[in-house]
DNA sequence: TGGCTTTAGTAATTGCTGTTTACTAAAGCG
DNA sequence: CGCTTTAGTAAACAGCAATTACTAAAGCCA
């Protein structure tokens, strides 16, 4: 009752059984994020009782979701533990990335985030239905490469897409209103999670490389996306569009004009083919580096305010490696500083994602298991 | 199952007897927010069953949260109805407001958001333990002015505030640490909610005044803080301090020293104090305009990354009426437009509360109605 | 007028939850 | 070898909502 984080106004009935799927969700979280524990551990932890775990677990051992692991050697009084794991190879993902310019991304992946097996297509500009007829197609691919039941299927997708798994609109599929997560569901006959890549890219970060709750993931690409996480949700925005940062004017330089009709939007100088040229046209190192300076004050700009009144803890750089890592993120963290921290606070920091370019495979892989088994 | 909403990590055990608060607080606020409903008009709206309405509405009649109030005129077929409606006058609440510099400021509230009857305390420079003293006298008085039982106690205090009702920090009061609900739940021995005063206005605001579910208040006086509703759920921060822009460089004209340390923060052109010496050293009506110009554009420079990135459906200001509506504010839209918006896109309403002085009042009767009915 | 239909609301049963209590199993300790 | 400790299960119990079957009270219509 005293539920005092805020959620939204209540709208919806709450039946039992809901209970009994939150419950069974907090153990196979905790076994899944904690590694081993006997049936008497887990009503320590989750604060159930010994009986609702048993309770529980039997159902989870009928599915194979959890699997015995025998009793641990360490020598005690009372009756040994028989220890519980989670089972990794119950079940498999199948995940899509929708959000390069030239090829479909697509993967078989393990509960634990790992690439089982691997299928690229090229999209060689196909656009509307085709693309859509593309993915259908790449999907079948990857459902004749899993070794184990799947849990479902998991789609990032460029441009706006709601919390349902519509795309409202993404320009370059040619996306306008598309439910992608019923067309697919219909084909499939499976659960499908559909998501903004940025979006993905955050929850992956979180899940797999960061304990923060609180940071945004800039992605940087053809064009200039962010995803948000506060307090471990992710933001999703009323019209679906949160974190999309590339058009904010970021006030540094000569403003330059955007593709979308405004000067000096943050992609005019940070989305990749901009700063490519910038640098080839650039003849001395130290312009190439005034070039990267400028780029990285520019993001630092627009994330000031957004560190200080989200209290982000972490700011995530997601694109090319060589262009980001280095002065360019040097100069984010100095401006995010200088403009947004208290003289002796300690910076916020700003680095490139771990996960590399499987980041959105991942993010993909982990919603699906948010949504199915409620872990996070 | 498929909640995809993105809520955190599950944390706690959820009883079936939750569930029953939850469905409880669904009729509650069908009735508290839409008026009269017979019983079966609830089952409709809520989707429970007709049975489980009427064993919840019993309950609600015997703590006489609810009244029956006869059938309607309208003649229809079937047995007439028995309409229900939410009892206003069931309990009160009790609302002390903080975040004055010279007063505190403290009422007894209705369910509805009135003010049934106010009491204001002078600070006199009171600071910690003292001040502390002061709330505590302050309830005494307003506990005394009750006319129906109490529902519980709502403080709005400047400064961080956790989410559990501690105060980190608040510099005005020289209070740093302190769990005030712990402290007045035991010296009145009844359900207390606090939080940070921007926090409550936002809450406030969209309560009584606004159907938008994304929005930020800010609030301008002695300093300048704001409030931040995502998804219709208030944004807390990892430290407590979410929506502290006071403090952030916004990089307008030549930046002037703050009290922070820092050059350029938001507060040395928007404070109340600091707009009001620059207002009164400008000799020329021009001149003073441009000093409104520019307080606004520096607030819209910052608020500009914060309304793409967040999806802002509305900027709300609260604090003097005769210097933010007007100039400063048109100059918050026009630069928000500029720096942030598409071309085509229609503009967000830069607006006063409509709630005056009393919206952190009215958050805090919020507040407790949510935490203990679960109604917002 | 009297039967039919419609709507509101209640009573009793059922099925699902988790808890409580009491028990068995298996180990170390002294 | 009995005592204690820990793990886990079995059976009875209590709270919740859904289902089914019912009563109450109105208008409709012949």
């Amino acid at each position: 009752m005293s539920d005092s984080r805020g959620r939204g106004r209540i709208d919806a009935k709450v039946l039992p059984e809901e209970a009994r799927l939150h419950n069974r969700s907090l153990i196979l979280q905790t076994l899944f994020r904690e590694g081993k524990h006997s049936r008497a551990d887990l009503a320590r932890v989750t604060g159930l009782t010994k009986v609702s775990v048993s309770h529980v677990v039997e159902d989870l051992l009928s599915e194979e979701m959890l699997c015995e692991v025998g009793t641990p050697e360490l020598a005690r009084r009372g009756k040994p533990p028989m220890m519980l794991e989670f089972n990794i190879e119950a079940f498999q993902i199948i995940c899509v990335d929708l959000s390069h310019s030239t090829l479909f991304r697509g993967a078989v992946m393990g509960p634990n985030g790992t690439v089982l097996h691997r299928t690229d297509v090229a999209i060689e500009g196909r656009r509307g239905q085709e693309a859509l007829a593309l993915v259908v197609e790449l999907l079948q691919t990857l459902f004749g490469q899993l070794s184990a039941p799947v849990l479902g299927i998991g789609v990032g997708s460029p441009g706006a897409v709601t919390f349902s798994g519509t795309v409202i609109r993404a320009q370059s599929l040619g996306w306008e209103g598309i439910d992608i997560k019923a067309v697919l569901g219909a084909c499939f006959s499976c659960h499908v999670s559909v998501a903004n890549d940025a979006n993905l890219a955050v929850q992956a970060e979180r899940s797999h490389a960061s304990g923060s709750d609180d940071m945004i993931l800039v992605r940087i690409g053809h064009e200039v996306g962010a995803g948000l996480l506060l307090g471990g949700a992710q933001l999703f925005g009323s019209r679906s569009a949160a974190g999309e940062i590339g058009h904010v004017a970021c006030g540094v330089g000569t403003p330059l004009l955007c593709t979308c009709g405004k000067k000096g939007c943050l992609e005019t100088v940070l989305a990749s083919a901009r700063l490519d040229t910038a640098l080839k046209s650039s003849s001395t190192a130290e312009a190439r580096h005034q070039v990267l300076v400028d780029a990285g004050k520019a993001l630092g700009n627009v994330l000031a305010p957004l560190v200080v009144a989200l209290e982000l803890s972490e700011i995530v750089l997601s694109g090319p490696h060589l262009i980001l890592d280095g002065p360019l993120s040097e100069a984010v963290r100095l401006t995010v500083r200088s403009r947004a921290l208290p003289i002796a606070a300690p910076d916020v920091p700003v680095r490139m994602t771990v996960l590399g370019d499987d980041i959105v495979l991942r993010g993909a892989a982990t919603q699906v298991m948010r949504e199915q088994l409620g872990i996070s």
